[in-house]
DNA sequence: ATGGCTGGTAGAACCAGA
């Protein structure tokens, strides 16, 4: 006998701002699992009522005032609340919980890095190395019944990006970002699971400029958002999708949410 | 046309996102 979970994980920049359109896609969507990042919320002030009206009584959070922020949601039991702080400085990026079939899903935010990839020149960049090496090296110690999901602001594939060429020099699609996101990857044989449904040839994006006039015609996107899993799991992930339609609701986020269809 | 916008916080000719 199999179970059937539906997990998605989705950057909402501010979930007070949003707090209408993720009521709409818990509605529409039903995801058994939402993991959101960019909160912007301290904890005491997290928007818990309406999760819970909603069915979603399971709510584990690390959140800050303004800044950053991770809530893992759900509507079936999760335990065991962890958090790492791969920032090393307290930033509120990361929240892992154990789902009661065992697996453990991890819920991050990787920093954007700022605008120039040098670590000399720009420290967040630097920040967003070591934030890397970091989970590298937590990677070393995951053995299986892994997930680890959310914002990794790292779009690893040429045709994660809508232009290769034009974005070789842009943070989020460098080659220095591409290698140590490979690094992470082959640490624990991690699985991409959007590409297992998708071509390394298609285009997939799951994040749109606020900037763009007309960011569906423009289409000039990134797959900022993923979703790995320990090789054990790969057989379990049933089928994908880049929730591509709130990208175009009403006061959106600049990111869509990525959804998966377990069947453990 | 990769910044043209957006949110939070302060009360900005701000900061940050990516």
């Amino acid at each position: 006998m199999s179970e059937n979970i539906r997990i998605a994980s989705w950057n909402i920049n501010s979930v007070r701002a949003r707090i209408d359109i993720v009521e709409r896609f818990l509605r529409e969507e039903e995801p058994d699992i939402l993991c959101l990042q960019e909160t912007k919320v301290a904890d005491d002030i997290f928007p818990e009522g309406v999760f819970r009206q909603l069915g979603y009584r399971h709510i584990m959070i690390n959140g800050q005032k303004a800044y950053h922020g991770v809530a893992t949601i759900s509507r079936i039991p999760i335990h065991n609340k962890t958090v790492n702080d791969w920032q090393a400085n307290g930033e509120a990026r990361h929240v892992a919980v154990e789902l009661e079939n065992g697996v453990q899903l991890n819920n991050v935010y990787i920093p954007a890095g700022g605008d120039i990839p040098d670590r000399n020149e720009n420290p967040k960049f630097g920040q967003k190395m070591d934030f890397f090496e970091r989970m590298i090296e937590w990677s070393g110690g995951v053995k299986d019944k892994t997930i680890l999901t959310g914002d990794f602001n790292v779009a690893p594939l040429e045709h994660d990006v809508w232009s290769h060429k034009q974005l070789m020099k842009v943070v989020s699609h460098t080659q220095i970002e591409i290698d140590i996101l490979a690094r992470l990857q082959e640490t624990s044989n991690w699985v991409d699971l959007a590409r297992e449904f998708v071509g390394h040839e298609e285009k997939l994006f799951t994040w749109w400029s606020y900037r763009a006039r007309d960011w569906a015609a423009s289409d000039k996107g990134r797959r900022l958002d993923h979703m790995w899993v320990t090789p054990d799991l790969k057989a379990a992930a049933k089928s994908h999708e880049v929730h591509r339609a709130s990208r175009g609701w009403t006061k959106p986020s600049d990111h869509a949410p990525i959804i998966m269809d377990f069947a453990f």
